[in-house]
DNA sequence: CTTTATTTATCACGGGTGTGATACTTCCCG
DNA sequence: CGGGAAGTATCACACCCGTGATAAATAAAG
């Protein structure tokens, strides 16, 4: 009876144009109205996937955080047959926290709209529990690259590991906002070049 | 032949209205209505000491950056008196940087709103010097710090001086946004204990 | 008192928003 | 072929927005 149509798809495709909207002009200028012209729908055809928009704006926080979740697990899969040389799992872990930083258009963009849900979720319980959701993930992704870091020696014994995942949690946010929103003041580069100064600080005396 | 009002005055009473508007409900919900309510005034009075919305909106965040700006100028005339002992300038530099961290209610309040305006200025021109403006300050900040805390045998003296700064900041930003946002998870004692670390790290052996 | 500029207060307009309701079209299945 | 679900497309409504225009109240100055 259906017609020959993928709903999933359908929505992801919404909530690409969703994205280019929040990115060009702001998630506050994200509407019903903004988002159908961006898809090229109409807003029927829109509401038919949707319910109502705190669901789509709820889909899509979601869909995001999904998707910096698959490619941090692809990264951590590719990471576990790496062996136990200090030196090499450095280097991975900076690879896995390069993901969460705007090294490129896309990680850029992807950060931009983070930080623009990240500001509406504390003012809409709707999105409030994904943010903590989010918050809670990434601490737990340091913390495990830490304590990996750590059993293999490539961690001083007499830092608290708790404390450290604080510190490098705070760093890599304030890394990526301040690079997504000032990549004339902060490029590529210099992120990089921040995380591994900072595990090499942790990094016991020869 | 004017009536007895001190325009500056209502001015600043319209902006304290604007941000309590502003953290209770966030920045999309700030309208000339809504700020016009919270500060119980009419519309009309509004429009009479902000010729328009935009006009508003920066002259608000301007506000927000100028006490802040204050805050951290008091702290600096006060660390100036103080002398070369390094554990001293460590703390002197831990005061700094708190005022930065939402230590209270009233900085955590004045993070929130800094991060909302953040957001809006990625996307509004009116705005978006302004918060350049601010990111190049709390780098030079940080420099100007870190260069004391150098000269003075507290820091190590094989570290880059200016990736130290991005690493200051970044960890700064982020531990602000995280601490702003997720009170439950980042309290005011691991704010200060993750800045008091950092800087025990950076300094020289014994 | 009259003048005059500041301040306060309303109104109306065009535009954008989410949503309920309602058709119309398309196409699979029995 | 016909029934009916899935998808598409419009309308209308109530609400909020910024702003131009205009009027009324206030109080100091002449």
């Amino acid at each position: 009876m259906p017609k020959q149509v993928d709903p999933d798809a359908r929505r992801a495709d919404v909530v690409d144009a969703l994205f280019r909207v929040a990115l060009r002009e702001g998630l506050p200028r994200v509407s019903l109205r903004t988002v159908a012209a961006e898809a090229e729908l109409n807003i029927g055809s829109l509401r038919h996937y949707f319910a109502s928009q705190p669901e789509l704006m709820r889909f899509a926080m979601s869909a995001m955080l999904d998707r910096v979740a698959a490619r941090l697990m692809r990264r951590v899969a590719a990471a576990a047959e790496a062996g136990d040389d200090p030196e090499a799992l450095r280097a991975r872990a900076v690879e896995m926290f390069g993901e969460l930083l705007p090294l490129d258009d896309a990680r850029r963009a992807e950060l931009m709209i983070f930080l623009d849900f990240s500001a509406a979720a504390r003012t809409d319980p709707d999105l409030a529990d994904l943010a903590r959701t989010a918050a809670r993930g990434a601490r737990a992704l340091v913390r495990r690259v830490l304590g990996r870091l750590a059993r293999a020696g490539a961690i001083r014994s007499d830092v608290d590991l708790d404390l450290e995942t604080e510190r490098l949690t705070a760093l890599l946010d304030g890394l990526g906002v301040n690079a997504a929103l000032h990549p004339d003041l902060v490029d590529a580069d210099t992120c990089l070049a921040v995380v591994r100064t900072h595990l090499r600080h942790l990094a016991p005396p020869p």
